[in-house]
DNA sequence: GTGATTGCAAACTGTTTGCATTTTG
DNA sequence: CAAAATGCAAACAGTTTGCAATCAC
C-alpha cells in the first residue's frame, strides 16, 4: 500500500518520515539535517533510529554515504553514479554533470580491481561567491 | 640549517620528525598513524601536537586533508593537484594519474565559481582482490 | 625575553552499541 | 508470535580546546 514498500524494509512510521525525507532529497543532508526534520512529526524520535535507518538504506542500497564532509556523514537518495560540485566555504553540495569521465592511465591501476568511480568539483557557490571573490587560494578543496 | 626550514614555521623536535615522517610519505596517514610513528622518537608526543602541526602545515599549504575515510581524516604531503584509487575493504589510498580531467557541463555550473576538482577511483587492492573477489558488489565506492 | 609550542586533560562532535520495551508482518 | 525496530543512555572514535610549563628565535 505505501509507497515505499519496494525498500523491502520494516515499514515503521519512523521509518517512513525517514524515508519521506530522502524521497527526491538534492541537499545530501547529514543525519542531524534528517533528525531535525523527522522530529518535526516525531518528537520521541531518536538518533539511533535515524542512524539505523539509514545503516539498513546503505545496506539496501537505496541510499548512499558521502565522505566529502570531513567528520560528518552526508546521505544521497540519488544512487545511480553521478558526481559533485561542493562550496568550499558553506559546504553545500549540488550534482554536477561532466561531459566525460577520465580514466586512469592503462598501467596505472596497481593491480587494483576497478569498481568504480566518480569526479568532485569545488568552488564557491553563489551566496558564498559573494562575500568571499578573491579569496580562493584560502581554502583548500581536496577531500 | 635543517631541510625543513622552508616551510616557515617554528621547527621544534617534535614538528621536525612529523615533517620527516610525512615527507615524501604516499600512504596517506592518519593523524594516529603519524603520531604512532613520532611517538617512538618521541615518547612524550601529544596527539595534541600532531594535530596543531598538520593545521599550521595545512594553513601553509604543505599537506592536504583527505575527506575519503569517513569519520577519519588523512593527510597528502603532495599537494599538486592529482587523484586517488581507494580500495574500499582495507581503505589503502594509492596516488593514481588519469587521461585527462573531466569537465563540467557549462550550464551545470549553477553559479558556482569553480576552483578545482578530482576524481576519486574505487576498487579493490592486490591484497583484497583476492578475499573478496566476485563480491564488488557488497561495497559501496562513492564517497 | 617574548611569543609560539608542548603536553596533558577535559570537552566536543558525530556515530555506534546495549538493552528493555514495543511493533511489524 | 517471532523477529525486528524503537528510544534512551552510555560508550566510542576522532578531533579540538584551555592552560600552565617550556622552548625557539
Amino acid at each position: 500500500m505505501n509507497e515505499h514498500r519496494d525498500t523491502g524494509l520494516r515499514l515503521t512510521p519512523q521509518r517512513i518520515a525517514i524515508l519521506d525525507c530522502l524521497k527526491g532529497n538534492k541537499r545530501h543532508p547529514s543525519a542531524e539535517d534528517i533528525y531535525r526534520v523527522v522530529r518535526i512529526k516525531f518528537p520521541t524520535m531518536s538518533f539511533a533510529t535515524v542512524y539505523s535507518t539509514l545503516a539498513v538504506l546503505k545496506e539496501k542500497r537505496k541510499v548512499v554515504e558521502l565522505t566529502i564532509d570531513a567528520g560528518k556523514k552526508r546521505y544521497d537518495p540519488e544512487t545511480l553514479s553521478h558526481n559533485h560540485l561542493i562550496c568550499v566555504v558553506c559546504k553545500k553540495i549540488v550534482d554536477a554533470a561532466t561531459s566525460d569521465t577520465p580514466r586512469l592511465r592503462g598501467r596505472e591501476e596497481q593491480g587494483f580491481k576497478l569498481i568504480a568511480s566518480h569526479t568532485d568539483f569545488y568552488g564557491l557557490c553563489p551566496g558564498c561567491r559573494e562575500h568571499y571573490a578573491g579569496q580562493e587560494d584560502n581554502y583548500v578543496c581536496r577531500s
